[in-house]
DNA sequence: CGAAAGTTGTTTGTCAGGCAACAAGTAATT
DNA sequence: AATTACTTGTTGCCTGACAAACAACTTTCG
């Protein structure tokens, strides 16, 4: 491609990275059942061959992009701005959740399609992506027990249940934008916020007389 | 098929409802994408060619199939024990929701599939997914703004926000439940009950001294 | 050094299978 | 007999897979 001479596995490792990027782009668009190998050569800038080639099959290029996404998932999460631990990284992470660039949420669009091609009855790569959501749930749960921990999360409740919600409510709140962009996302986080403090807050709870 | 003498009408009727049947199954096992016209026709016990004659073609089908489901949930919806409208009935929708027969559980995968196809950037059926959406969170949105007007839920809560919240944490838990069955959903309806009641029920907040 | 031989990476040629679509035929109903 | 429902035959396209050619880099050895 370039007239710089690179090393073998430099040039290899470009490839690889290039026709991932590629891969990304087209499964976000279309997710994988119509994604074809010869366009991820073209789009990537190498020929239809490439990716067979290199991944061996159209299944290999699919784990490896999986890969790749919750690589960079979990990249992201580490690399956010550190908090303290407890209710105010959950906060944190919500929030950054929120407010992403494009390229972000090609990813995350990438990854809804994925996840759900997952969930399928007959996915032979199901055990990846429940391995994978796991180790997304344990980042809010693993928060949720230190806020218990420090008294700043009430004891009832249940760590694991609340993450599994937390995670699945982002989520499910993405889905329904992808589908209709109108909908104002600071609105929803706002609200989701409130539910948070709400529920993850130490209070007394006293009804109000009617 | 059958040896018994039917209308024509009856018999186009039966045959459409079958091959809707067997494309739904065939949805919820691997996705829209990976279906072919033949065995949809094969599945319901008719030919192979079936299918394409029926519906036109494949977008045909997919589309029929679509509002198939969407008049099956609407219905579901309407035929639940009618509850209080308000609180009541949001909690009554969580908690039928979580607590399913194994027919509903492949509406729900194939409508999960359906919806991430629709959400899909090039997705020519996108629109109507959107207006799916929108009608089921309709359901929610106006038993919020019911209990607000009752003094029953705090008027702080964003009616359109809490809506796409709550149908949001719906799906993405069934999306992880579909991933990982060992996920305890009656822990999970739980602890939503309780997220709701703590949100969407009228209470003063004290913060408890450390 | 530097060129030939060897290795690794990329492209192009080709093929077989699967699929949607349509047309022409057969069966059921009116 | 005529109309409507369904089936079977056929075609052409798309795609994944693989093999063989070609290009870039690396090692070996004079």
């Amino acid at each position: 491609m370039s007239s710089v001479r690179r090393t073998q596995a430099k040039r290899r490792e470009e490839a690889e990275q290039r026709l991932l990027a590629a891969a990304l782009n087209i499964v976000a668009q279309r997710g994988s059942a119509r994604l074809t190998l010869a366009e991820v050569g073209i789009a990537a800038g190498y020929s239809r061959g490439l990716p067979a080639q290199r991944f061996g099959n159209k299944a290999g290029l699919m784990r490896a992009l999986t890969q790749e996404i919750g690589q960079r998932f979990s990249e992201a999460l580490l690399a956010a701005p550190q908090r303290k631990p407890g209710l105010d990284a959950i906060r944190g992470n919500i929030s950054v959740y929120f407010s992403r660039t494009d390229a972000q949420w090609t990813h995350t669009r990438a990854l809804l399609a994925l996840l759900v091609e997952g969930a399928m009855e007959e996915a032979p790569m199901r055990e990846d992506f429940a391995a994978y959501n796991r180790s997304a749930l344990s980042f809010f749960e693993h928060h949720i027990r230190a806020g218990i921990r420090n008294e700043e999360i009430p004891a009832e409740v249940d760590p694991a249940a609340m993450a599994l919600l937390i995670l699945g409510a982002l989520r499910g709140t993405m889905l329904q934008w992808f589908l209709d962009d109108r909908i104002d996302l600071a609105r929803i986080r706002d609200q989701m916020l409130k539910i948070i403090d709400n529920t993850l807050t130490q209070q007394r709870k006293v009804n109000v007389p009617a």
